[in-house]
DNA sequence: GTAGAATCGGAGCCCTCCCTCCGCTTGCCG
DNA sequence: CGGCAAGCGGAGGGAGGGCTCCGATTCTAC
């Protein structure tokens, strides 16, 4: 559901200019200091006034959605181009890491992937479905505990996040989503 | 450190009554609706006034200290009846485990555990304590795996913590924290 | 070069929070 | 019971966040 432009006619090019500075800010802004930056802020950085920042993204939420959802989305993509993959057990494994550790890199990521439904229920819906295949594959194949459910996956995911988010600011990158992923594994215990 | 009184003359009777319910209501919201409850709210569901919530604890983290430092406290004082448990590996898994679930149940706790040092820097020092000869007993005894530093296992917690949180609401109550134990043990892969 | 449309800046509105202040009420001691 | 300190309620100050509005500015078509 649509940015904007397209149906009306083009911006003007210096318009078009601060528009992509704006992104490009907002999305660096977001990265380091969360969803809960301000608007304020953000225009700041980027050396505008709040009235440019919301004439191109007319509510937080927009701007929001223009700066992540296409991050989230490629989650969902890496999920999807696994699902036939040959080795079941890797490919959930290896999706379930690579979330973690790139979202760790990513406050703003991270907020969004911790929280519930906070950014596109939609999104949400695909998500849970890419990794509930994944993960009943990996099942199939012996590689993931069985008593998971696609539920708990997702909220490991959450704890995943949650410790390498931490783990990341002392050069620890990796490695709790590692634990976790060998908790996940069939046969321990 | 410190209530208040003590030093001065004791609370008059209604005002004692007053503070004591102020304290249970918090108790509850925070538990509910996390450490970002509003005072105002708070002091709605007691039937006060702002006021009357201020004068009994000047500021807010006066009244999270009354409400939270308590729980906290016993997790280290239970860390710390456990350093010379029989089995270290029990001990480490058990505390672990314990503290996980238990906080879990309280949105307050769970946001405490898992910020940074929002609350008691003391506190975090002695946690951190606490948890390290747990860890090191533990990792002697070969029941969890040498390589994870005390910040890595302060880390998973903090995962778990957010595992379980989510868990909870769906009725699957120490199943995260269960897995992640798995994935600290020693010998996994 | 110029007119007019598109864009910009940021003061300012509204809301939520924490906290303070002070007039009114209430328990308590003599 | 009377007086008064202790306690109470809640208006409102100050800070900060989202969003709007409109005069000033800048681009661009002609």
């Amino acid at each position: 559901m649509g940015d904007d432009h397209r149906s009306a006619r083009p911006l003007r090019a210096d318009a078009r200019r601060n528009r992509e500075r704006v992104l490009q800010i907002a999305q660096e802004a977001l990265a380091a200091d969360g969803l809960t930056i301000s608007l304020d802020e953000i225009a700041r950085r980027a050396g505008f006034g709040v009235g440019t920042v919301h004439r191109h993204f007319p509510t937080k939420e927009a701007l929001l959605e223009a700066v992540l959802l296409g991050r989230a989305e490629r989650f969902v993509a890496d999920a999807r181009a696994l699902a036939t993959a040959e080795d079941a057990g890797r490919a959930f494994f290896g999706w379930f890491r690579r979330v973690a550790e790139q979202a760790a890199a990513n406050r703003a990521l991270c907020d969004l992937l911790e929280g519930g439904a906070g950014l596109g229920s939609v999104l949400e819906a695909d998500f849970a479905d890419a990794l509930g295949r994944l993960l009943a594959r990996a099942q199939r194949a012996g590689a993931v505990r069985r008593e998971l459910s696609a539920d708990d996956v997702r909220d490991l995911l959450r704890g995943a996040l949650a410790a390498e988010r931490h783990a990341r600011a002392r050069g620890a990158a990796g490695r709790m989503a590692a634990v976790v992923c060998d908790g996940m594994r069939a046969g321990t215990d």
